[in-house]
DNA sequence: ACAATTTCTTAATGTACCTTATTGGCTAAC
DNA sequence: GTTAGCCAATAAGGTACATTAAGAAATTGT
């Protein structure tokens, strides 16, 4: 199992000492990910909280006319699952899907709990990241308030250029909130200006 | 300076030692607010957080072309903040303004980290609280990307109904992200169907 | 109590974005 | 090598929402 990649993610925030990091590893679960293979699907409860070592996934939320929309992706040394049925243990609304073929390393709930209460410094860690999400989620709204498609297209262009190349337009497209014809359009428009 | 509604608010969450409660009383300050008035100004720096005792808050962004972006309403028993100014020491790019006279709490920034290093149970309940709002952010922006300007008006009136009878629609078409005239035309439809 | 603002509404016109349908290129399956 | 399936691109017609302007109603400050 390499847990490199999470250690020295969490290093880059607190260091750590060693027991911590031994604390770490020995509820750390590593997985291997097929492309299109679901780690969450709709109606499940979110027991694990997952951290990408390697590939890309989907986070998407599938509405009662079939349609899906994509709030969230993950690549390398990103967390991803669904906070909100994690903590309340209620089923989830949201789908998990891998878009490459990936490794991740999984944390159950409790376990995580567990680290919490004996290690504060993960506690300290993760209430960071929560906060850095939300600031970034916050930043979202506004821009789908506020800006027009093309704008948001733009930004996540020069925001997350290691998506652009990884991930299909439509998937993009689903992020943004367009259809993936309109997109088209959008980049057609950037291309000849 | 009235901090039980502060102490009934944490204690819902974890109950409170007595120490506890001395630790937070002793950073806490107590402010007095003017409708209109505000307490974030953009390109200030967001140095405290804000507990609402009595009142009702709006924090938006004005972008470029002058318009305003409504992104957190808070009433009693809200935080309110930009935790991205608060955590990175950049100016904020949004406001908050008064919307009612307010009565709030306020606690600096230093004052907040000291409380999460000597007394973990506050880092515990701000993670929990930062968890929270997450998801209630990204629920946010699935409805902003999968739903109608409609069905989204329809939800907030459901879920915030207590912001529905304090709040004006121009602050609400804000928050919902469409022109006072068409929010307008939306509740016309609605009351005749 | 009155004037000044702000708020809500209506309506005409314009634009951003959706829907549906069609195409061709690419990859994977047998 | 053919067949299917996925993805990108394009076009036409439709809908959701914005803009502008104007007037009525409600709140607010003094």
């Amino acid at each position: 199992m390499n847990t490199e990649p999470i250690i020295k993610y969490f290093s880059n925030i607190l260091p750590l000492e060693a027991e911590e990091i031994n604390a770490l590893e020995s509820v750390l679960k590593e997985r291997t990910i097929k492309r299109r293979q679901f780690i969450l699907q709709e109606r499940d409860v979110c027991t694990q909280n997952t951290f990408v070592v390697e590939g890309c996934f989907r986070m998407y939320y599938l509405d009662v006319q079939g349609k899906e929309h994509n709030l969230q992706f993950a690549i390398e040394n990103w967390w991803i699952g669904d906070i909100g049925s994690f903590h309340s243990g209620e089923p989830s609304k949201l789908c998990i899907e891998a878009i490459e073929n990936s490794i991740i390393l999984q944390i159950k709930k409790e376990d995580q709990l567990n680290l919490f209460i004996q290690y504060s410094k993960f506690n300290r860690i993760f209430r960071m990241l929560s906060e850095n999400a939300l600031v970034a989620c916050q930043r979202r709204v506004l821009q789908n308030i506020g800006s027009t498609a093309e704008e948001r297209y733009l930004d996540f262009v020069n925001r997350y250029p290691y998506f652009f190349n990884r991930i299909s337009n439509v998937q993009i497209a689903s992020f943004l909130g367009v259809t993936p014809e309109f997109l088209s359009t959008i980049r057609k428009k950037i291309a000849s200006s």
